[in-house]
DNA sequence: TAATTGTAAATTGTTAACAATTTAGGAGCC
DNA sequence: GGCTCCTAAATTGTTAACAATTTACAATTA
């Protein structure tokens, strides 16, 4: 890789995604020990670029970095899935709150996240993977209309946890109603577009806690109940009782 | 810098500390590039390490890359004040929530933030940076009491952000109340241990809106009326007049 | 046999040289 | 004078070699 002419995003970057990709698909799992040489070799550069992508994945979280020691594929865990929860549902009200503003004064620009909403609604019914990766990217594009760099920031973080909850931790997007699914998402966009604050703030908060049911469906009943003796339940998504 | 015995702490950590403060310290302002070459004569190491700690540091936002052009420092406006007290207040009131749920099982290790409680305690009248940093580092240690990881890191990454508004932005420390500061710190940790969530929440919110009021009071009117227009201001500051 | 030590291999950390790109400044042109 | 184009210097990006540390494993000892 001595000169790679259609770089127009930063090496590391690009070595990044792919081996977050590599993560996400499930070549290197969770515990595996990330080897700059090796990954190196696999992608036809030097360590040098590879450091760097891997620094970054570790300020992703999704790998650890221990000193002297290398990186190590990160495991996920159930406490985990609801603080990243917790966290979309606080961050989204208030980037969600400030769309709603931004439109009275119209200065909202829809065409991302309509594009977004067009490459969903194309994935609904294929590839399970692919469409949960386009349900993120369009979750992601709805809150970046708040126009608050920072929680955009934080947000998109979250996702790429998501991606990992819904690879290791056995969450069945196949088992969830698709189209009610994107329903809820529209329902958000649209109560922006209405400028009316609590009701878009509130069907995010909703939609939040319906994904927090979703998710624990696939587990069993022990399951479940230990997940309700979890503070952040009762507290933040108010979930009363299995489904 | 060929072998570094004392090292506990990666190297380049260290050097992103250092960095840090130079700008914290002026040493850098904002617009202010930074060269690899002078920053490793500067430090005593080579470019790589160098090059590691400006990535560190462009992670967490007081920095910013451009590709092929180098490091500047990161210019802070109002809006990302506003957007950081939104975040601290939000997240904050997860994590005292959690905090308090935690005690009620006996589960809450209060050595840390006593300790900082204490350094806070010696820091009040002293130099106002120094304050302001110990006044961050209590915070800190309290939201940690959620022991919510996630969360505790996007908070300590509003820390630095805080000290970069102290420095930049002309928030003057010394036009507070130190005592009455202090006071409404410790009256969240109080409700902490009293296991009442509902009145830890409230005043951790009403703290951080007594926070932004603060901030506010070295404006002129005219900046303030300014600050009035933003949503974030009657959404989640619930800020009714200057004063 | 189990624990311990010593040594070689594997791996990360650092450095310096080289390649590619951007920046700055001047020569030539309108 | 102001503009474009060109070249040289400055700077970032990449690479490969070397240093330091950790790991694996065999030899030694209790």
């Amino acid at each position: 890789m001595t000169f790679e002419a259609l770089s127009s995003a930063r090496t590391a970057e690009i070595l990044a995604d792919q081996i977050r990709e590599a993560i996400l698909v499930g070549t290197y799992k969770p515990g595996d020990r990330l080897i700059e040489q090796d990954l190196s070799d696999a992608f036809g550069t030097s360590r040098g670029p590879i450091r760097e992508a891997i620094r970054l994945l570790a300020s992703e979280g999704l790998i650890e970095l221990r000193k002297n020691r290398g990186a190590v594929v990160s495991a996920a865990n159930f406490d985990d899935v609801l603080e990243v929860y917790a966290i979309r549902m606080s961050l989204g009200s208030i980037a969600i709150s400030h769309a709603c503003h931004a439109h009275k004064h119209g200065e909202l620009d829809t065409t991302i996240v309509n594009k977004k909403l067009s490459l969903l609604n194309k994935a609904v019914g294929g590839n399970p993977f692919a469409m949960v990766s386009a349900d993120l990217d369009f979750q992601t594009a709805l809150i970046e209309l708040g126009a608050l760099p920072r929680i955009t920031e934080t947000f998109r973080q979250t996702a790429v946890d998501i991606s990992v909850f819904v690879r290791f931790l056995g969450i069945r997007y196949e088992a969830a109603d698709h189209k009610e699914l994107v329903a809820r998402h529209v329902a958000v966009l649209d109560a922006i577009l209405e400028g009316d604050v609590d009701k878009a703030v509130g069907l995010w908060t909703n939609h939040i806690r319906q994904s927090v049911r979703e998710f624990m469906r696939p587990f069993s009943e022990l399951e479940i109940a230990e997940l309700f003796e979890r503070p952040l339940m009762q507290d933040v998504f108010e979930v009363e009782s299995a489904r």
